[in-house]
DNA sequence: ATGAAAGCGCTAACAC
DNA sequence: GTGTTAGCGCTTTCAT
């Protein structure tokens, strides 16, 4: 691994006028050519290419797109909790393959829900002048952004919610699944519920959480006793929740577990007291694998590729010149019985 | 949502020209406060801050690098096989979290192993001058490129070996691990495998597959009856291939697959026969939750995290002057038993 | 310490 | 059909 200070690329880069050069025609009807513009004959079309191919000449979009009208990159930046996490994969290659039907690229850039760095990263997009931004953001309020948003960038926020601006949203319906998942194990049988959720600050946990709990009031269960463990952010803070929750005195019969590292960290905890079989657990979101573990693991499952979807066609109509007003598209999880969610709590 | 076919921005972007005015000095001083560059008084400083921060002036990255010397995006371009994919999601995490120490940002793109797509996609980040590539490519042969490295895009192959061109290539030890799985099953008693895999084409594959034949041979297995099924690219290819297979005169008693998709399949298939605890399976790469199957899965476990920053690392070196021979790093799989893989033979 | 002029690679506007 | 000129927003070079 030889490593030489200063070595500098040749930079022997075909240009559009070297190009125009060799065909011995004018720049612009190189352009047009490259762009595909009409009105250049046969001939020329010929000579310019194969001029092109020789050189082997590849257009810069970067300079192009400075003098373009309209202005844009072509590009556009997808902000996620982490590119690693599945749920995250997926939104992203929902707008993916939106994107790259039109030839757009896409930033894709990780936020660990630290917002420090969200603010980093989408400054960075910004600088590179990305046509739209799709953001799963760490902070609610986003006020910061109306001024871009106003200068022409799309703004799609998916999965979460923020204050402070309007944009379009694509959300699933949290407390309303959240509820359902609840109702599915007070149905049967379970009146010793525990939550288990994510850090308060985020607008999914608050929503889950009112679920759970409005539920709870529905069907009579007093909450003030309900243990409700908030602040869960990896697996490992939600396995020592649980273990705490099932070495206390009051043990519940049944857990929701309000997103998948959580529910993750729960089944560990369940399986290495050995009461996989006898405690119930409903999940938020889908867990890889789930439906072959033993108890399948009940869960009310997102749709996070048709999220991301629907997010990247929002922002191209955007992008199009919708002017309507912001569009809030709920697209809905759906309860998924596997077995873990089914477990009657134990007789008393 | 209406829609409004002509809506064109307003584009009232300030420019470091409208920072300048603002402030009542010269753009070249804007720009030497911009780029935190030296000989610029404090009193000047102030005053084109407190200009930017008026206009919300954010600095266009693109025209900036337009005459910049060494003309660097601050950009590179990610190919890999789908962002949705476990394997493909930690491996752009590793390059992700490189780059993003240096103000870098990642284009991410997914391939689906579809090579026409490869070509698009490629071509794509070429046009918007990314510094470097990583990538996870379909052909084999990559000579296309050897140009576009010439004129000093950094390249680096991760996860399957190129032919054709001299470049930095991150890999894990396929026929070696594959040999080291086999060998495992053989130590457990079996006789009687069969190798599932990837489609032939892959590099991976194929050394994968030379690994589970060569171990064969060398403890004295006649390679000509075992079932060597391959061009399996997805669950459902996998999961037809096994049913298959066990439902035949002779069932082996452990199985190689050598994909996660292809375990995955491999294990719905044992279970919808009940075999899952009769018949041993060892995967290579791992699979989400892996550990929490009954049996657990016994794979051998690639480090895509560590090869995605290895394979960034590579990338920056290149862009900072390395100009030394083209370095082959080999990333390490290790065996973990999990159950699975140490399932004995059925007594014939 | 500061700025004027030239130019990066391309497209827009307008000639011919 | 085709070319010329100007200029996108910035950095470079070189003067002051």
């Amino acid at each position: 691994m030889s490593t030489d200070s200063k070595a500098r690329r040749p930079d022997t880069r075909a240009t559009m006028r070297d190009v125009a050069a060799l065909a011995g025609v004018g720049i612009k009807t190189v352009s047009r050519v490259i762009n595909d513009e009409p009105n250049v004959s046969p001939a020329t079309i010929a000579k310019v290419r194969d001029a092109a191919e020789r050189l082997d000449y590849h257009p810069d979009l970067n300079a192009g797109n400075l003098r373009r009208t309209g202005r844009r990159t072509r590009t556009i930046g997808l902000v996620v909790g982490s590119v690693a996490n599945p749920f995250s994969g997926a939104v992203h290659r929902g707008v993916e393959d939106t994107a790259v039907e039109r030839g757009v690229a896409v930033f894709a850039s990780s936020l660990d829900d630290d917002a420090a760095r969200e603010q980093r990263i989408v400054g960075e997009m910004l600088r590179r002048r990305v046509d739209a931004l799709i953001l799963t953001t760490v902070r609610k309020n986003q006020s910061r952004l109306v001024a871009e948003q106003e200068r022409g960038t799309a703004l799609v926020f998916v999965d979460r919610e923020p204050a402070g601006i309007d944009a379009d949203v694509v959300v699933t319906n949290n407390a309303e699944a959240a509820a359902e998942a609840t109702a599915h194990l007070i149905q049967v049988g379970h009146r010793r519920l525990a939550y288990l959720g994510d850090r308060r600050e985020l607008w999914t946990a608050q929503e889950r959480r009112r679920g759970f709990l409005d539920q709870l009031g529905a069907v009579g269960i007093p909450t003030s006793g309900v243990p409700v463990i908030e602040d869960l952010h990896t697996e490992d803070a939600a396995y020592a929740a649980v273990l705490e929750l099932l070495d206390g005195p009051h043990p519940p019969t049944g857990l929701f577990t309000s997103q998948n590292l959580v529910t993750i960290g729960a089944l560990r905890a369940l399986r290495d007291r050995g009461l996989h079989r006898r405690i119930a657990l409903v999940g938020f979101d889908d867990v890889p694998l789930g439906d072959m573990l033993e108890p399948g693991v009940t869960v009310v499952a997102q749709n996070p590729y048709d999220m991301g979807r629907v997010a990247a066609r929002r922002a191209f109509a955007r992008m199009d010149g919708d002017t309507g007003e912001p569009v809030r598209v709920v697209v809905p999880s759906v309860l998924i019985p596997r077995g873990s969610g089914e477990i009657p709590p134990e007789p008393a």
